[in-house]
DNA sequence: GTAGTATTGTGACATATGTCAATTGATTCT
DNA sequence: AGAATCAATTGACATATGTCACAATACTAC
């Protein structure tokens, strides 16, 4: 088997149980991508036609409100990034989904995975489960971020993902926790003292 | 058939295609219920072990915020209320569940919902999908409320669900979309100008 | 290495929103 | 109906955060 795939397979194996032969079938519809850095996996207006596994790198989504970018979500090394809406609906993308460092993927197209769900209910399921942890995280988000103050959040942010703070730039950061980047900046200059 | 389940078999048979004895299956298992106003059908630190359609009435979802209520989610007829993190994980919720006029629900339990998926697999799709609509709902309340001016929230809440300003107490909408109800009061006396 | 560009930090000030307090208006209960 | 409780409005003021301008630093490309 192509050593590209060895990590997603531990993915997905961990997400649900899912026999070797059954994880087989997708060998071929398996597609490995590089993608250097600003490079874009989607842009608005396209329909998401692939989910993403990140083998390496860093990606930002986000979309333009008033001509700004909003970053809605960083997807780094062993987590999958897609324009779900896009993707379960086949409708356009109102979403960019951009790399912010040199990245490989393994991606697997809508048809193929619709392919595979013929094949095989264990990769309904996967999809299933991928979807109810995202139904999660989402909610988890709505919570810390609407209710919280600047630094709430920035500290929330640190302590839920600190790599991100490590390797996403103060303003994508901002951006991504709704406030300005010298705001950002001042509450990581306090917490410093 | 029991009149009371009528409407919720509209809202099935409008997710997905579902056949007429495959919905009978669920109906011995449909419990009604009444629930009056200011009672709770979830509270923080019980398993949510049901789904409930909403006949009749509302309900809001909230959290405790340092001793404080955070209102996320209304729901009101026609929908579906749950926990949904608790229900999925069988974990404890950290979210009450109350409603706020007199109300008349559907329920099914989870283990009857279990039973269903196993008897026909209609039953696991209309999970599916409305974990799906449930996760594009999060993801759109998302980019309203976190990058948005505290009119713009109110404003996109009129906009999308005008039924509930119209029905939901002051303080509670302003406890949804994050803002003190002064500001929310203030902001309503400016646009009735 | 140097020039040029992009990113970050900092100060001054403007503005939106929160907090507190008092008042008015609406519900509920007996 | 009247008392009591609860909800909404309004004003004064405090505070958090945004905006703008500019300096400092870190990258990038030749």
């Amino acid at each position: 088997m192509n050593p590209d795939f060895q990590k997603i397979k531990s993915y997905i194996t961990n997400a649900i149980q899912m026999d070797e032969d059954v994880f087989g079938l997708a060998l071929d519809y398996f597609v490995v991508k590089e993608i250097k850095k600003g490079d874009f996996l989607l842009k608005e207006g396209k329909v998401c036609h692939q989910i993403a596994y990140i083998e390496k790198g860093l990606f930002r989504t986000y979309f333009l409100k008033d001509g700004n970018e909003v970053n809605t979500c960083f997807c780094m090394e062993d987590s999958i990034t897609l324009s779900h809406k896009s993707f379960v609906n086949r409708v356009a993308s109102t979403e960019y989904i951009q790399a912010i460092e040199d990245a490989k993927v393994v991606t697997l197209s809508y048809d193929n995975l619709i392919k595979l769900y013929q094949l095989d209910y264990a990769w309904q399921s996967l999809s299933n489960v991928l979807t109810e942890r995202e139904c999660i995280r989402l909610s988890e988000r709505i919570n810390a971020m609407s209710f919280e103050t600047a630094k709430e959040k920035y500290l929330h942010l640190l302590e839920k993902q600190p790599e991100i703070i490590q390797r996403v730039s103060i303003q994508h950061i901002a951006s991504y926790i709704g406030v300005s980047r010298e705001t950002v900046s001042r509450i990581r200059s306090k917490i410093l003292l």
